[in-house]
DNA sequence: ACCCAGGAAATTC
DNA sequence: GAATTTCATGGG
């Protein structure tokens, strides 16, 4: 995707299908917080940003021109949602209806070890007491930034510390689980980056190594943190999606791009609850 | 007081 | 082994 660079930060024109609340504010990301005027702040790849969208021109501020393919790359730009919206509708009626409601929906690639994390934290919990206790994780142990805001922190870092270390963060239960899975990526017992080519189950299986880590935990890892597009992780939500809207569909008959069909049911879930009373 | 939240571990049957 | 309970915390 063709970058330039502006005085401010650096642009994409003629993106696409791409629209930030519907993509950083529906439970993917913890990390971004809107702006009174539309725009999204956040850190990603310890990277402070804004990000807005005018017209079809993505505009990322205080972004310099050699970041260009982090940008690219975090927001998938070299995916072709639209085609891939058009194929998967054709696999049942209320999911065309699902990605029609929010077309601008993409899968972030993500950091992976920010991934595990914050899916570790999300476990029986909701989005905004996930990103109350992820922001004080990023505050209490990550990488100050010049403009005040913080990395997320290393597991070489977090791996040094205890769960009553984190006890600030009021995560509870999840303490522990944070802590083990720091050592084991941070002591090499579980590579992430293997899981990016692995075969699928086995990717999983090296994720499930990690003590609170279970198989949905390891699907959001692989759809959000390594692009494994193929993941459907199956929430409450979904659970209560597949057995009203989709009776009698497997997860693996959403074919190979059940991930982003799984994001514009999740999505479509959220905002119609009504549908499960 | 009760229930739920992008679940998984621990315990019990 | 499969079903149930527990695990911290905060908001409705």
């Amino acid at each position: 995707m063709d970058c330039k660079e502006f005085y401010g930060g650096i642009k994409f024109e003629n993106v696409s299908d791409l629209d930030l609340r519907q993509t950083l504010d529906c439970g993917q990301s913890f990390r971004w917080n809107e702006n009174p005027d539309g725009s999204f702040s956040g850190v990603a790849f310890g990277k402070s940003v804004r990000a807005a969208i005018e017209e079809k021109t993505l505009l990322i501020y205080n972004a310099s021109p050699k970041d260009c393919k982090i940008w690219s790359d975090y927001f998938d730009l070299e995916l072709e949602y639209g085609k891939i919206r058009e194929q998967i509708s054709k696999i049942h009626p209320v999911l065309s209806e699902a990605a029609k409601y929010a077309p601008g929906i993409r899968i972030l690639r993500q950091e992976p070890y920010e991934a595990l994390c914050t899916f570790i934290i999300s476990q029986n919990n909701n989005i905004k007491r996930i990103k109350g206790i992820v922001h004080r994780l990023c505050e209490g142990f990550g990488d100050r930034l010049s403009d005040g805001e913080f990395a997320f922190p290393s597991a070489e870092r977090m791996a040094g510390l205890t769960a009553d270390d984190l006890a600030p963060l009021r995560a509870g239960f999840r303490n522990r689980y944070l802590i083990d899975a720091a050592q084991k990526v941070a002591g090499g017992e579980v590579q992430l980056e293997k899981c990016r080519t692995a075969d699928y189950e086995e990717a999983r299986r090296e994720l499930m190594k990690i003590t609170g880590v279970g198989v949905k935990v390891a699907d959001c890892t692989l759809l959000f943190g390594l692009h494994r597009i193929e993941a459907f992780p199956v929430d409450v939500w979904m659970k209560r999606a597949m057995d009203k809207l989709f009776p009698k569909m497997e997860p693996e008959d959403f074919g190979e791009y059940a991930g982003i069909a799984q994001q514009y049911i999740f999505h479509y879930s959220r905002m119609h609850p009504e549908l499960f009373d």
